[in-house]
DNA sequence: AATACCACTTACAATGCGTGTAAGGTTCTT
DNA sequence: AAGAACCTTACACGCATTGTAAGTGGTATT
């Protein structure tokens, strides 16, 4: 069952977006304490995110921008004003679709469904910046070209998208690509990093694997090695 | 340059969408001659094609969905009434994005925008019925998994993809798979192709291969081993 | 019905890529 | 300056993919 998590300020309206969806079979998230939204849609992981612009505390916009920054989750922008900036506004932002109220039922639910059909098959993608990553071949799409890596440096790949800009040891890496047996031999890893490195380095991926120092590996956008980034999250 | 095939039949509208999209740095195709417009559309090859859902001769649904059929080329559906049926039509059929006259230029271009950005990267993708074929990596996505098809595999289902329905000499094939090169072996490709076959048949694609004794191999529809369809086209 | 041709199956050997190991070099830190 | 962590390189093993070969099955034509 796909879920949607709606963010929308007017209770009545919530509430009938919530009743039209689940009597189409989603399971619905309604969010009514707009503070830390961003957080709380993120711990969710809905499939969809209905989300209206017009909010009191944080604009839309905001959270629409976030949410695509730290995720892959698809985002429908409703909003009460036919404006025109507003909609392209949003798409920029990278919204998927984008209704104005107030709209017909049939409208917003084939709207939903175009959008999660669209996404279908992606779930099992991870995106990056400038690149898409397939957990199940590890083939990694890039430029519009696609490259295919071997299994492990797929795996440390992943591993390390999974956790973007924040350190993963060297255990946590370990384990995911050799399964919680113990350290077989850190070298290994070390090879493997390397060559991944070297692959991710031919490739137009404005990413970057930095090393930390007595305690894993991290990857970064590329022109970002600075430290500003949060990275003691660990 | 991205190319895009427009269908309208009233000529002002068609001139100005034309100028519009030039402007915006797209090649544009005017289809003015609505005879025979599908396989007008299918032999452009454009990136994106705009389509008027009111059109003298043939209904733009039909188009649409003759369009989808037989290709992947995204479609953006334009109509002056604002009917919802139409709207629900469409995507049902579909069709990536539904606009009503009159439209905004920007909202125009924005939309299309969108939908190209959306397609990008799917271009080297291979579209049959139920699966996607990634042309670079031979992976084939299919009911939301991937799999990764060996090299020469994914040669032979390619070609018999770009060739869906018809039948693909032996000759084309190895051509295909092993270059121009002179027939190493007959049964080299009868090896593989054998694989190939049981490959597919362990997953759920919706596909199947039929050998046209003498003459070479064809790709078909499941449940539709008939010999109804033209097959006659070499 | 028999034959000849074509399509299929199976097994096996070879090639190549991915991988881990080992040894030695480099950089960082104290 | 020394030790620790990290990196590089080379090599050898193993598995998947592939072509070869030989033999079986099916089909069409006479």
């Amino acid at each position: 069952m796909k879920s949607i998590a709606v963010v929308e300020d007017e209770k009545m309206v919530a509430k009938e977006l919530s009743s039209m969806l689940e009597k189409e079979g989603y399971q619905v998230h309604l969010i009514e304490d707009f503070s830390g939204v961003t957080e709380t849609i993120l711990d969710l992981r809905p499939d969809l995110l209905l989300l209206d612009i017009n909010l009191p505390e944080k604009s839309g916009f905001q959270i629409c921008r976030e949410i695509k920054n730290k995720s892959s989750i698809p985002v429908v922008v409703v909003t009460s004003r036919d404006q025109l900036p507003d909609e392209l506004h949003a798409l920029e932002l990278g919204a998927d679709e984008f209704l104005t109220k107030p709209y017909r039922k049939e409208r917003l639910l084939a709207r939903v469904a175009n959008v999660l059909r669209r996404y279908e098959g992606r779930s099992n993608m991870l995106e990056g910046p400038g690149f898409l990553l397939d957990r199940g071949t590890y083939t990694l799409y890039v430029d519009g070209t696609s490259v295919l890596l071997p299994r492990n440096h797929g795996k440390i790949l992943e591993s390390l998208m999974l956790e973007f800009k924040n350190v993963v040891p060297k255990e946590s890496i370990c384990e995911a690509v050799w399964g919680t047996s113990e350290f077989i031999d850190e070298n290994a890893l070390q090879v493997n990093l390397t060559r991944l490195k070297k692959t991710l380095g031919s490739l137009p991926v404005k990413v970057q694997i930095v090393t930390e120092r007595g305690v894993g590996y991290k990857l970064l956008p590329i022109s970002d090695t600075s430290e500003k980034e949060p990275e003691d999250r660990v």
